[in-house]
RNA sequence: GGGUCGCUAACUCAAUUGGUAGAGUACUCGGCUUUUAACCGAUUAGCUCUGGGUUCGAGUCCCAGGCGACCCA
């Protein structure tokens, strides 16, 4: 094979119409469509990088493949839309226009057995494109554009990090105890050790005893696990990143930030104005910022810097008609619950939010100067939570209080809050230098740079129900 | 977890009041040397998501379940 259908296309593309150049290519790809006549034929061959159309002729191939018996019919009979074929002749443009490789011999190499979806219609069912992947791959090219963004995206984020001395380190997915975020873990069992064992949640634990360690500009891109549920913005098993940077703090996280999304748009996109689902987003830096109460003002009029007792903040949020969940006892987590409730989905450009009661934020510093809060951030863009940083947590005896305190509320019956891991606190003791961290959800930043609406879009093969198993077991 | 909608040929979709399951594409066969949703003719194509029920008769009505989409929590 010499050729590709892009290469072609760009290096032919002053070609007139009917003209032809003598020179020999071959290519191969899948068969997408055919336009077959007596002694002439027409079909269009998608590889990777596109498509290109052969011409047929009877007569050339029957010359060109002399020792073959009617080749041409042959050709005609045996090969369906779906095939993959080889092929090989000269570039010649038709005199309707189109750029086509004029064959003179060619190669079934892979036989079709399925016929392909309509080729006007193509495959819509969203089922079926989710659970056949690859028949949505062959004939919706969007699809593959995606998966290709998404390697770019991916590829231009892990360059940037190396560019700026981070190293990539992995750290364990089975682990004996699962941490570093408010998750339930997949469980499974190790035979031999015979021991239960966790998929990660997270990697902040790890990543974090690595600065411990020495490695000052630390990073591990890759697959965690939430034994949560599944919806367009949540899959079982997602891609994450997390950073982090010694004698950082989170104001060095959101340039980090910023860096990052404009580096991976500009890869992607060429641009830092981007569409989503309708909106019109400007990810030119600098981005807002806000603490989270400033933007619970804004949208609600209520000024949490006024409560001195829960009871007469509930009061205030209630009259507000927001709904106050039944678990709810502190001002910290009523303060991230409106938030939730009337701020998070109308932050469509991008947007750090600052400041987070201390109370949902076990792992993050005490801000240096307002209490009961940490030195956090979570930047939302298109309403969505796209990012979560703080400068990290570094007193080993606080840790140790908020670890217990956690642990305390699983006991008690949260199935998300933390355990103590003794070892992580063992590794603060050693020393963590002050560091901010960082991490990022990589299919989010897909979907965006993707204009994709849910996250099955954007990872190739999605999590869907067993639809075969769950039959069976429903027939016992 | 709750609500709404959907599931019929390989694909996209029809099917009247409950009355013979159909079209286009694809496949198979025939014709055609400038097509690009090629065209023309012919053939074939089904566990109507599953299981019950009502009925002389169910794709359609009722009950239960499965899977999915969207919305809500």
């Amino acid at each position: 094979m010499t050729h590709q259908a892009q290469s072609l296309q760009q290096q032919y593309v002053e070609l007139e119409n009917g003209e032809e150049v003598d020179v020999e290519v071959s290519v191969a790809g899948r068969i997408t469509a055919r336009r077959v006549f007596g002694k002439l034929a027409f079909f269009t061959l998608q590889d990777e990088t596109g498509t290109i159309q052969l011409y047929l002729d009877k007569k050339r191939i029957t010359e060109g493949m002399s020792e073959v018996e009617n080749a041409f019919n042959i050709l005609k009979k045996q090969t369906d839309t779906g095939d993959i074929l080889g092929v090989k002749g000269t570039i010649k443009r038709t005199e309707k226009g189109e750029l086509s490789v004029n064959v003179s011999e060619y190669g079934i190499l892979t036989k079709s057995l399925l016929p392909l979806p309509d080729k006007w219609h193509g495959l819509t069912d969203k089922q079926k494109r989710y659970r056949q992947r690859y028949v949505d791959l062959i004939v919706n090219p969007t699809v593959r554009e995606t998966f290709r963004k998404r390697a770019k995206i991916i590829a231009a984020i892990r360059r940037y990090l190396e560019e700026n001395d981070f190293l990539e380190i992995e750290t364990p997915v089975l682990q004996a105890e699962a941490g570093g975020a408010d998750a339930r873990p997949f469980v499974t069992y190790h035979n031999t050790l015979e021991m239960d064992l966790y998929l990660r949640i997270a990697t902040e634990l790890h990543l974090k005893r690595l600065v411990v360690g020495g490695f000052e500009r630390v990073f591990e891109l890759g697959r965690i696990f939430r034994n949560e549920g599944v919806s367009t913005r949540h899959n079982p098993e997602f891609t994450s990143i997390e950073i982090y940077q010694a004698y950082a703090d989170y104001y060095d996280m959101m340039t980090l930030t910023e860096e990052i999304f404009t580096c991976a748009a500009n890869e992607v996109l060429g641009s830092l104005m981007l569409h989503y689902q309708g909106e019109t987003i400007d990810l030119n830096p600098p981005w807002k910022r806000a603490t989270m109460k400033q933007l619970v003002k804004e949208k609600t009029g209520i000024d949490f810097n006024q409560f001195q007792e829960f009871s007469e903040a509930k009061q205030a949020v209630e009259q507000a008609g927001i709904e106050v969940s039944e678990d709810c006892d502190s001002i910290g987590k009523l303060l991230y619950e409106v938030f939730e409730e009337k701020v998070e989905e109308t932050l469509i450009q991008p947007t750090f939010v600052l400041d987070f009661p201390q109370e949902i934020s076990p792992l993050a510093k005490p801000h240096r100067s307002q209490p009961g809060l940490v030195e956090r951030f979570e930047l939302f863009i298109a309403g969505r939570e796209m990012a979560n940083s703080f400068s990290e947590l570094t007193d080993p005896i606080d840790q140790r209080e908020r670890l217990e305190l956690q642990a305390a509320k699983k006991a008690a019956g949260d199935l998300q809050a933390h355990n103590v891991d003794e070892d992580f606190l063992t590794a603060l003791e050693y020393g963590l230098p002050p560091t901010g961290g960082l991490g990022i959800g990589i299919d989010r930043v897909v979907m965006l740079l993707t204009d994709s609406p849910s996250i099955r879009d954007v990872i190739a093969f999605p999590l869907l129900k067993d639809s075969a198993k769950v039959s069976e077991h429903g027939e016992h």
